[in-house]
RNA sequence: GCCGAAGUGGCGGAAUUGGCAGACGCGCCGGACUCAAAAUCCGGUUCCCUUCGGGGAGUGUGGGUUCAAGUCCCACCUUCGGCACCA
């Protein structure tokens, strides 16, 4: 038999598979009967402002595995692709080469797709698509519509995070420590007006449906942790001077009695009416305007409080103490109501602020846990008092119970140029006015320059811009905002469902057949942002009308990151071997494999080079001893209960439970080695061939290219429409097992005993070995342990 | 500080329900083939002691439960990830 050559072998194949259209799905006519059994497969969509690196090889072939998996398995499979194609580093990547976004990315989706078919991925290549296509975000901008007939999105002015280097707004989740995610600038706070998607209104939605999500729990923990309910009291603080009440949002209402002032955030509407009135006007104001120009990372960062006296008093509802009322940026306006009650013993921040300002401090609970000094409510334990001082607020009109949230409305105007254009024009007689649907798509206008001067690059396609009202008729102006990608990255797995309609963004049975995606995978570094919008969105879809299923994602696989010489892989960092390279060097195959072996895919890795070389020794090893049972016919006999029989039972129930229940991609490749080094052994046992077919059969998944050449040369053919293999639970049934005897429970003799010997008839053999003997030292048997099928424990005095 | 995950040979890791720790691979050592090398094949490889029969220790640390603990319980250490002036 020849030498193993993967080129020739991948070439080949691949250009069968797409010949056949072998991992195209048709959707079903209308009516028509389906399969009762689908699996949607799907890896989050690559973003096409580079090439692909070995993080995608990981991710991808991890789709594939399980793709091939459901497939041979009884499902019909949906596994699309497509590209996140708007945004702001392929826009950045343009600026920097002087050439216009859209020829940048498609120039690397051309790069990109030719990649995944060199690697073999099975793909239904007939649902590609493009968010930048305006065959796609026409849609986004008419779901876009829905929303904003239905309230879900609205315009309000904010403080957002800046970045003067992009120019443009980030959401809170595109800054890290007061820095840009993507450029590393230091983010200012700015007030604009912007567009929201009212996603606090869906927190405990998110919350409580994540019951029904068969997520990693660090995942689900990230997002309970990003959504933040935490639950307390509101308590109206009186201001007598101005005949005002104040709320405040308090997590420890048990410490009522232990306020001893009161804090507004220098953004709250009130401080402008106290300073108004206060003897101390300038003070105040030039603090606030202090505040507001203190950079994010500064005002966050805890350090030294900074404050001002506006000289009023609140009283205080639950014992009329009169406490002064401060100003400090350490209160945010958006948490909670904006104001505090401070309680300086039982909270370490308002403790700093006393501190710093020589404020009184008031014990109100002791070393117990219990409360002193509170009236009525003395001695109560302190959760226990919580409750009753809530409900004596409720009985007097001064508060109530209330919850709050850390998660903001979701902000996604943004100053660029390279996204989906928000379909609405303003007038100034009609207002905010959306365009009407039959004129979808807003087409992307081109521009002469998209560099971002602090105006939208928009604004500067006059023409464009100028538009009669859809109402009124009069001149209005559109909208010059783009969307955040995230927008587009919230239904494309939707849009999968029927990539080709014309009349709607997908037909909705067709939709709610596919849907949920049943495996979702890709980087941890999406748990917040991109899975919480994308579940936000299914829900305001299905409440629409839009969509059966509330939830998008029914399963996801978080993958590691690869590292490659200690360094993070990424669209950053150069060097790295690229998916290409390995493919020229060693093969789709051994590339495919040697990612995968590396070790558990949810934890990051190291790549190197010598696991690809070891995958490609397994390679041409299972092609020798594969091509050596094909040749070899008296190899072909009926496969008997042999050993090598059951090994090979053994390894399909191995590797079926690992990657149908287990979601573990490592071991099974492991299983087959040992499958293949025992066939190496007994190369001329009756079940050879069976041991043969069954290693190609389950290492397919990884390795389908050279799977399939050896299936073919073991008489053959379409090895990946053949059912995954079954283990014969007969087969798995050992008719003699090793025996471990211990002593005190330490090893001291193991041999082979028939399956079906009787308890006593063990112990009694395990008595005899002399080796065991040696260690009872004629000591008298206590106790004796067995455990069927395993080990027989003697315990001596 | 709060939440989450993880600590096992020289390295990546396996051990699924408490029952043989170290599967599989990498690396390394030895051997075969070769004039030689590469490739390939065969064997060995947790550590310590050994009279070569074997013995002892061992899964981050210290305790505990159990006939039996990598696995369960308690306390702690370290690393990584997330959140954090969020009241």
């Amino acid at each position: 038999m020849d030498r193993y050559d993967a080129h020739t072998v991948e070439t080949k194949w691949q250009r069968i598979w797409d010949e056949s259209r072998a991992f195209e799905v048709p959707n079903p006519e209308p009516g028509a009967p389906r399969n009762e059994r689908k699996s949607y497969v799907l890896e989050m969509l690559p973003y096409p402002s580079g090439t692909l690196h070995i993080g995608h090889v990981l991710v991808y072939t991890l789709g594939d595995v399980l793709a091939h998996f459901y497939r041979r398995t009884g499902s019909d499979v949906l596994r699309p692709m497509g590209y996140d194609s708007f945004g702001l580093p392929a826009e950045n990547a343009a600026l920097k080469e002087g050439e216009h976004p859209r020829d940048i990315v498609e120039r690397n989706i051309v790069s990109i797709r030719r990649t995944m078919k060199r690697l073999g991925w099975a793909i239904d290549w007939s649902r590609e698509l493009s968010t930048h296509d305006p065959e796609y975000y026409r849609w986004t901008q008419w779901l876009f519509l829905k929303f904003f007939e239905a309230g879900h999105t609205y315009r309000k002015a904010a403080l957002v995070n800046w970045c003067p280097n992009d120019q443009t707004v980030l959401a809170n989740e595109q800054v890290r420590d007061g820095h840009c995610e993507r450029c590393g600038a230091e983010v200012e706070a700015r007030k604009l007006e912007q567009w929201f998607f009212r996603i606090t209104a869906y927190a405990d939605s998110l919350l409580d449906e994540m019951k029904d999500l068969d997520w990693p729990e660090r995942v689900l923990a990230m997002q309970r942790n990003w959504i933040g309910r935490s639950e307390g009291a509101e308590v109206l603080f009186r201001v007598d001077e101005l005949d005002i009440d104040i709320p405040v949002f308090t997590t420890r209402p048990d410490t009522l009695f232990g306020a001893t002032f009161f804090v507004l955030a220098p953004e709250h509407p009130l401080v402008d009416r106290l300073a108004e009135q206060s003897p101390n006007a300038d003070e105040i104001r030039t603090y606030v305007r202090k505040a507001g120009a203190r950079p994010v990372e500064e005002r966050a960062a805890g350090t030294d409080k900074t404050g001002v006296f506006t000289g009023f008093f609140a009283t205080n509802p639950v014992n009329d103490a009169r406490i002064p009322i401060w100003v400090a940026d350490y209160v945010l306006m958006d948490y909670g109501t904006g104001a505090i009650m401070a309680v300086p013993a039982h909270d370490e921040r308002d403790g700093e602020f006393a501190e710093r300002f020589d404020l009184p401090v008031k014990v109100v609970i002791d070393d117990d846990g219990k409360l002193v000094d509170s009236a009525q409510f003395a001695g109560l334990p302190h959760d226990e008092a919580a409750k009753a001082i809530v409900e004596w607020l409720g009985s007097h009109g001064r508060g109530r119970p209330a919850v709050s949230y850390r998660l903001r409305d979701w902000g996604y105007s943004r100053q660029r140029y390279w996204g989906c254009p928000i379909p609405i024009v303003y007038c100034d007689d009609c207002g905010i006015v959306p365009v009407p649907e039959e004129e979808l798509p807003v087409i992307l206008p081109e521009v002469e320059d998209y560099k971002p001067k602090g105006i939208p690059p928009l604004a500067q396609a006059e023409d464009w811009v100028r538009v009669p009202c859809p109402q009124c008729g009069k001149e209005g102006r559109r909208e010059v905002e783009t969307m955040d990608t995230f927008v587009d990255s919230s239904w494309y797995f939707l849009r999968y469902c029927d990539p080709k309609n014309e009349d709607a963004p997908y037909d909705r049975e067709l939709a709610d057949s596919w849907m949920p995606v049943d495996h979702y995978t890709g980087g941890l570094d999406h748990s917040t942002v991109h899975l919480i919008y994308a579940r936000y969105f299914q829900k305001v879809l299905n409440e629409l009308g839009l969509s059966s299923h509330r939830e998008p994602f029914k399963r996801f696989f978080g993958n590691g990151f690869v590292t490659q010489g200690g360094a993070k892989i990424s669209k950053r960092v150069g060097g790295a071997a690229t998916p290409d390279e390995l493919v020229e060097s060693y093969g789709a195959d051994a590339t495919r494999l040697s990612i995968l072996f590396i070790g558990p895919a949810d934890q990051d890795m190291e790549w190197t080079p010598s696991g690809v070389e070891g995958m490609q020794r397994f390679l041409r090893r299972l092609w020798r001893l594969v091509g050596e049972v094909a040749d070899n016919s008296s190899a072909g006999g009926a496969p008997d209960d042999g050993a090598l029989a059951r090994r090979a039972h053994r390894t399909i129930a191995r590797a079926t439970d690992d990657l149908g229940r287990r979601q573990q991609f490592h071991t099974p490749i492991a299983a087959v080695m040992e499958l293949v080094n025992d066939l190496s052994k007994a190369p001329d046992d009756p079940a050879a061939r069976f041991a043969a077919e069954t290693t190609v059969s389950l290492i397919q998944p990884y390795a389908p290219h050279v799977a399939e050449e050896l299936w073919e040369r073991l008489g053959h053919e379409r090895l990946w429409e053949q059912p995954w293999p079954q283990a014969d639970p007969a087969f798995l049934e050992e008719d003699t097992f090793e025996l471990v005897v211990q002593v005190n429970g330490k090893v001291r003799d193991r041999f082979r005993v028939p399956a079906d010997l009787p308890e006593d008839e063990l112990v009694a053999r395990a008595k005899e070995s002399p080796k065991v003997q040696a260690h009872l030292n004629g000591g008298e048997i206590r106790q004796t342990i067995v455990v069927p099928r395993k080990l027989v424990n003697l315990v001596v005095g």
